[in-house]
DNA sequence: TCCATATTAGAATCAATATTCTAGAACGAT
DNA sequence: ATCGTTCTAGAATATTGATTCTAATATGGA
């Protein structure tokens, strides 16, 4: 059998560039940027990704895997409440040890992508992506409750995420001071009490 | 002395067309995009505005400045606690009342406009937006807490701001439940409840 | 009616960047 | 040494959208 040439740049060589570029910040990043930093001309770019968007959609989706990944590890801890806190402060902590991938989480939101202007070829890994941490966290929510209703739901991706990502988020691109974990397990545990008065509903 | 031909569109008309745009959420708003929903052509938007990015920011100054004349209103509530607690729930309920505004506050963030890509033209109006809102939070505070510290600031900041901002910037563009108001509240009692203890300190 | 002025009007231009294209290079099996 | 394959290279092209430019228009006073 015939051998190809082998590649200088991999996919993630060219996303590792591509995340560089986005945490420097600055403009809007193009794939000129990106082909700099890489040390590479944009023929080898587009060899690899059909186009920019298809690039950047890649690029944060593997940051949100990154991400996640992390979260599957508080799974086994065994009190409910306290793995709802742990998973909130996951969020802080995460973007504290990997700023620059967490700069590019804010590239994107998974509702807009679905909704429309998402390339096809990664459109279904959009999709899915967040299936699994919603299983793992459906599950503690029935132990934290006793039971699963839309409205715990609610209260635990508050708690869990909206959050710790909105407390975080004006912090992102300078050090993360330590009273942003403070405040996220304050708020986390208030939100998630909200969940324990079930009187309020009829 | 002689007369000019009337104006069709005020400043307000445009500012109005470019938050419809932004609003209608789509791609990126382009002038092309904004004359269209002004139903006028692009010559008369850049008789009046010297570029895009002097138009879209002085939309954001308008949103801003008109978000902050709500956080006024507060300001005589006697309890200090109570006060700080009203400006956290200002925010779902400007969001959920001025919609529109509110996405447009999402355009840019004071910090990175301060550290450049700025027009000038609006940049003393960007710097100094927040003063007002700021001598009113650091009177409260000083109340709040009894002395003005670099930490009770940071707090109030937390749970005034950056909580209530962050639990509703999610909901931005669909209906926002009232959970969003139950969390802010909850939230933002318990990050001030942070600033209680100080013994944490040396 | 005619004037001075500020404005509308939108076609023409310009700039920035995404994308395509053609040529050449690197590899190991034959 | 040659070949098929896949990759690098980067110049050329296309596209998108901001900005500019010239002409025409509405107005009330002189």
């Amino acid at each position: 059998m015939d051998v190809p040439r082998p590649a200088s740049y991999t996919d993630d060589d060219i996303l590792d560039a591509a995340l560089a570029c986005v945490a420097k910040g600055g403009r809007r990043v193009g794939i000129a940027d990106i082909a700099e930093q890489l040390n590479g001309p944009v023929g080898s770019i587009y060899h690899r990704f059909a186009s920019r968007d298809v690039l950047m959609v890649r690029l944060w989706l593997r940051s949100v895997a990154r991400f996640q990944t992390g979260l599957f590890e508080l799974a086994d801890i065994p009190d409910p409440h306290e793995a709802l806190r742990a998973m909130a402060l996951h969020i802080p902590q995460y973007c504290r040890m990997n700023q620059d991938e967490a700069t590019s989480l804010t590239l994107y939101r998974q509702s807009r992508l679905l909704l429309a202007e998402c390339p096809d070829e990664v459109g279904s890994a959009v999709s899915t992506m967040n299936d699994a941490v919603i299983a793992l966290t459906v599950e503690i929510t029935r132990r934290r409750y006793g039971r699963l209703t839309s409205d715990n739901q609610h209260w635990v991706n508050m708690a869990t995420r909206v959050a710790p990502y909105g407390l975080v988020r004006p912090f992102l691109g300078r050090p993360i001071p330590s009273q942003v974990d403070d405040a996220t397990a304050a708020a986390a545990d208030a939100i998630l009490r909200l969940g324990d008065d079930s009187h309020r509903m009829a």
